[in-house]
DNA sequence: CAACTCATGTAAGCTGTTACATGATTCG
DNA sequence: CGAATCATGTAACAGCTTACATGAGTTG
C-alpha cells in the first residue's frame, strides 16, 4: 500500500507539524525529507478532508503582523487511522535512479564523462552522510536510527563505489575488446 | 533533469529490446525493473512521438499464429539524443520509502509490531540482493556493476539493521521512561 | 476450458506538482 | 527597496497507471 497525502499529512501532525505551511516545510527541509515528499497543493486539500472525516481539529490562530493560521490538531480516530495505515502492508521501497539508468550505458560513454557520473555519484552520497550526520535536535528513536542507518549506509555506498569503480574501466576496456576485435590477428 | 518516458524508450531500444512489448518487459522484469518504471500507456505514445523526430524508425513484422509486430530501431539522431540526455545533469536519486515513514512512528509501535517492520525490511534486502545474484546473462558492463554494487549494498543495509536494532529498542524504551516517569520515585 | 502470453493502442482517471493570487512584515 | 518569510488556497497542467478493446495461440 502506498502512503498517500491524507496518511502523510496525519503522521507529520502526530510528529509535531501543526499547520499546512509547517508541514511543508517537514517534508521540504525537515525529518520527512529524504524520503518523502508533498506540497501545498495536495496538503491543503488533505487537511480539508482530514477535517471533514473527523480525524484531525482545527482552530484559527490569530497572530498579530503576520497571516492568519490553523492550527490543526490530530484525534483519537487520526491516530488509530494513522497506526492502521503504517501496519498495512507497505509497498517496496520505490528508488528511482537517473544515475544507475545512466550508469547502465556506461559502455557508450567517453571515459571523462563515466568519471564525472561516478564522481557526481559518491560525492552525492558522502554530501548525504554528512548533511545526516550534521543534523540535530532529533527527539523520536525512530528518527534518530533513521538518521545514523543513512549516514552509514550512504557512506558504505560511496565508498562500494570507490574501490570497484576500477573494475568497472576494466570491464569496459574488456567489453570494448571483444567486439571491436583486433584487425591483426597474430598478436594475443 | 528527470528522465521522462521517451528517454527511457531510447534507452531500452539501445540496449536491444525493440517492441513496445518488449519494452516493457524490460522495466517489469528486465535490466531496469530496480530503478526504473513504465507501462504501456506511457511506452506506445513515446515510441509514436520518437518516430515522428526521426529518433527511431520501425518497420512491421508479420509474425504466423501471433500478432504482427512493430519493430523500432534507434537511429543516429536517436543515439546522440540518449547520450545528450544522459550526460545531462541528473536528477538525485529519489526514494520513496514507506518503511522510513513507518519507522520514524516506532515510539507509537507496539514491540510486537515494530519487530515486524524491522524483520520485513531486512528480508526485503537480503531477499533483493540474493535476486540480484542470481541474475545471468547480463551482456554490459554497467549492468553487471549495477547488479553486484546492489547486491552488496543490499547485503550491508540488511547487516547494519540487524546489528542496531537492538539500540533501537533500548532507545524506545528510554524515550518512554522519561516521558512516563516512575511514580515511585524512590528507585532507580 | 480457464488463464496466460503475445502484441498494439486508447481513454479515463489518479495523484501530484507548479504557478499564481493575496497581503503584511522583516531582513539585507 | 527588493527579496524572502509567513500563511492559505486554487486552477491548470503534467505524467503516469489502470483498465479496457481486440484476438489468435498456447499451457495447465
Amino acid at each position: 500500500m502506498p502512503l498517500d497525502s491524507k496518511t502523510l499529512c496525519l503522521g507529520a501532525l502526530d510528529a509535531g507539524f501543526n499547520t499546512g505551511y509547517d508541514i511543508r516545510k517537514a517534508f521540504e527541509n525537515g525529518p520527512f525529507q529524504h524520503y518523502q515528499s508533498l506540497s501545498y497543493g495536495s496538503i491543503y486539500p488533505a487537511l480539508n478532508a482530514l477535517l471533514a472525516e473527523g480525524l484531525v481539529t482545527c482552530r484559527p490562530h490569530s497572530q498579530d503582523g503576520r497571516p492568519d493560521k490553523k492550527v490543526y490538531t490530530i484525534t483519537e480516530a487520526g491516530r488509530s487511522a494513522l497506526r492502521a495505515a503504517l501496519l498495512q502492508p507497505l509497498e517496496f521501497d520505490r528508488l528511482r535512479s537517473g544515475f544507475m539508468f545512466a550508469l547502465s550505458f556506461a559502455h557508450r560513454m567517453a571515459p571523462g564523462e563515466l568519471s564525472r557520473l561516478l564522481d557526481d555519484y559518491i560525492r552525492g552520497h558522502y554530501d548525504l552522510a554528512d548533511e545526516l550526520a550534521r543534523i540535530d535536535g532529533v527527539t523520536t528513536p525512530g528518527d534518530r536510527f533513521l538518521i545514523r542507518m543513512g549516514a552509514d549506509v550512504c557512506r558504505a555506498w560511496g565508498r562500494w563505489i570507490e574501490e570497484n569503480r576500477a573494475a568497472l574501466e576494466h570491464d569496459i576496456q574488456a567489453y570494448r575488446t571483444a567486439r571491436v576485435p583486433l584487425r591483426d590477428g597474430t598478436h594475443g
